[in-house]
Order: C-alpha cells, then structure tokens, then sequence
DNA sequence: GTCTATAGGATGATAGAC
DNA sequence: GTCTATCATCCTATAGAC
C-alpha cells in the first residue's frame, strides 16, 4: 500500500512543518505521526528536501492554475479599484486550498511563511522555477493598475503585504486566542483575509513615496 | 580576561543569529568564530537560551527608554498625522541602534524577526516581562491618534503592521538578494525603514472595513 | 514496500585538570 | 577562567533481511 503510506507521510509532514518549521522538524517526528517507518520517508521521496517540496506541490498545483484563470477572466481596473479586484481575485483561489485539506488555506500560507523565514534556498528556486509565470502575471496586472507607482517601490509593497499575510498566519494561534479574550471574536482564516484586504490595498495604493529620514 | 571574552561570545552570536536564526546556529560555530572555547558559553551564559536573551537584552536596553522618551515628548496629534508621527518617531530610536554595534538596527529587527518566526516562547515571556510597559504606551498613543477605528480592527492593522515589518526584515537577505538580481539596488536597513512607513500609516489609518467575501 | 539495525555526524552540556 | 575530553542524545540517510 504505498499509495497510503507516502500520503500519510505527507499529511504528518505538512502539518508538523506549518507548525514548528523545516529546520526544526526531524523525520523521526514526521514518520511517528504518520504511524510509518522511518526509512519509508526516503524510500518514497529520497530526501528530506524533496518531501519539502512534494508537500508545497500539492498546494501550488491546486492554487496556480486557479489564479491563472482568474487573472485571465480580469478586466483590469486602475488605481484602488483595480488593485481590489486583484486582491479580491486572490482570495477566492486560495480559500479553495481548503479542499486540499480541512484548514488547508491556513497550512499552505504558514508553510510559505517558514519557507521564506528560513532561508531554504531550494524552495525558492522550486516555486519559481515551477511556477513564475504565474507571479509574473500577477505582477504585471499590479503594474496595470498602478502605472504611476515606479518598479521597484511595487516590488517594496508587494513584499509588505506578504509580510503583512504570512506573519498573522505564523502567529495565527497567539492572534485567535487574543481576540477571543478581547474582543470576543472567534476568528478563521476568512476573517483575517476579509481584514486584511483593506489594509493592504490601501497600503500598497499609497500615493506617498519613501522618504529619507 | 572574562569581559572579552563575554563580549566576543556576543558578537559572534548576534551575528549568526541573525543570519541564520537561533535554531540553526550551534554553539560550536559560535565560539569557532568567536575564537573561544566551546566550554565558554555555558560557563559565562549558562545555556543557550541565556546567551539568546543577552544577545537581545544589549539591544533592547539602549531602545527602549529612547522610545519611552520619544512617548513622552510627543503631541498627540489624530488622523494619518498623528500615525506618520509614531511610525517616525519609532524609526530614530530604531537607527540609533547603529550605535550599539556597527548594522546594529539590521541585526537587531533580524533577531526579532526569527524570534517571532521560530516559536522561541522563552523570548516572548522576556520581552513582555521586561519591556512590556513600553508597549503598551505605544498602544495607547495609536489608540489617541486613530479614535474613530473600534479597537478591534486596530488591533488587526496592528497585527498587519507588525508582520510587514517582521518579515522583512527576517526574509531580508532573500530581499537583499531579489533586489540587486533584480533592480540592481543595494539595499540598507534605512531604505526598508523608509519604504514601510508610507506603507504602514496609509494601511493602518484607512477609512473602509473588512467586507464579507 | 516495509522493516531493523546501524553507519556516520552533529548537537548542548559538563566534569575535571590546569 | 580556560582548556580537553567526553557523555548522552539527537539527526539524516542507507544497507540488507524479509
């Protein structure tokens, strides 16, 4: 049953890197959780690297042709307008992850975030290797409509409002348990996206420019 | 010669950490690049986890009560203003960290960043014991300076705020990387500094509300 | 395909000589 | 305070029996 196995391994795989990171999980930990041996894991992926990269597979390959679609059926807005759109357009596909797997939106955005954080070089070669023109295309509808914001100060904002998105992911359980102490609000991933759009696409269509301290 | 000795375990250390993150980096490349002993650290630290919180404690030392003093000669002044105004007054605090240690701003908001990214929880329980006051009187300054967003929400931009400057600064060396394959751009720790204010007070002080999906 | 056993290293921490 | 030597424990990866 190897189909069986090699799933479970990934299963217990993605959620034990969502959660503490790459680095910080060991196959012993992973196989354990899965209930599998400890040599299937390099019998099935040859190494700890290539599982990394098989348990983002499974996410990008739902999420990319989904977002293709969507920046396909886009007709490009400027200005605030358009750079909602383009966020709105986001949301949806990656929503849909939860079909991947219950809470899959909230696992696939915390392994992003670890992916980023650590500094696994080969993950970063992985996804845009395998799907750049994806984010390409995203970029160049950003571009559309913010024709007035130079380049680089995109490229600036761009990695703001991920920032912005993956750090609420990572500190996903300590921000649930405030507000539900606070505010009284029980808090899933919709909520957070929901919140997040306004902030972000104010922030990333802020006429204002850098200025030297 | 102990002070050397303590200073040098130091320096090397922050340096790794923020490079790196603290669970990647050994005690035996601490010391092999601080030219001690391996036995050195425990002698003078303890442990590892001690030598952790010293690294951030020489930091934190010099910005907090710059912060506390920037709190209390501030006007409180209400709107984007009064947002731009806080957001400023952070980031001397923040560059005269270049003070402590030559990059001292760099390394200090990496090793916040890895701290939050890594669950380090140690790390959490020592700056909100030990500074704990100072941030919340910055809470309370954004909370003069933005009185007609509920408590709520502003607890959400806080939260969006905080992770775009986080991320970074902890995903900078990726950054770093993009933006000189890129745009051909060196970047200094001044430039994200300068780049995210705009981006953070125009997000934080927006007008519309989380909207249904 | 699955298992045990183990190779071959790295890690944090410490005992004890100097 | 500094050193060497070492303990005990972890790790990834693999060889080889079943």
């Amino acid at each position: 049953m190897s189909k069986q196995t090699k799933a479970r391994i990934i299963d217990a795989a993605e959620a034990l890197f969502a959660e503490q990171g790459y680095g910080q999980t060991s196959m012993r930990e992973i196989t354990s959780k899965a209930n599998v041996n400890l040599a299937s894991v390099n019998y099935h992926f040859g190494s700890k690297k290539n599982l990394i990269q098989a348990v983002l597979k499974r996410y990008f390959d739902v999420l990319m042709p989904q977002v293709d679609d969507m920046l396909e059926t886009l007709i490009p807005s400027q200005g605030r307008k358009g750079v909602d759109q383009l966020l709105q357009g986001l949301a949806l596909p990656l929503l849909h992850l939860n079909a991947v797997q219950p809470n899959g939106t909230e696992i696939f955005v915390q392994l992003l975030g670890k992916g980023y954080t650590e500094s696994q070089g080969h993950l970063r070669k992985f996804i845009l290797g395998n799907y750049g023109e994806t984010i390409e295309g995203l970029l160049s509808m950003l571009r559309i409509a913010l024709p007035a914001i130079p380049a680089d100060e995109l490229f600036w904002r761009l990695h703001f409002a991920i920032g912005s998105f993956v750090f609420s992911m990572a500190s996903s359980q300590a921000l649930k348990d405030i507000a539900k102490a606070d505010y009284q609000q029980d808090i899933e991933i919709q909520d957070v996206i929901a919140h997040l759009v306004p902030f972000v696409a104010q922030g990333i269509s802020a006429e204002g420019y850098a200025r030297e301290l």
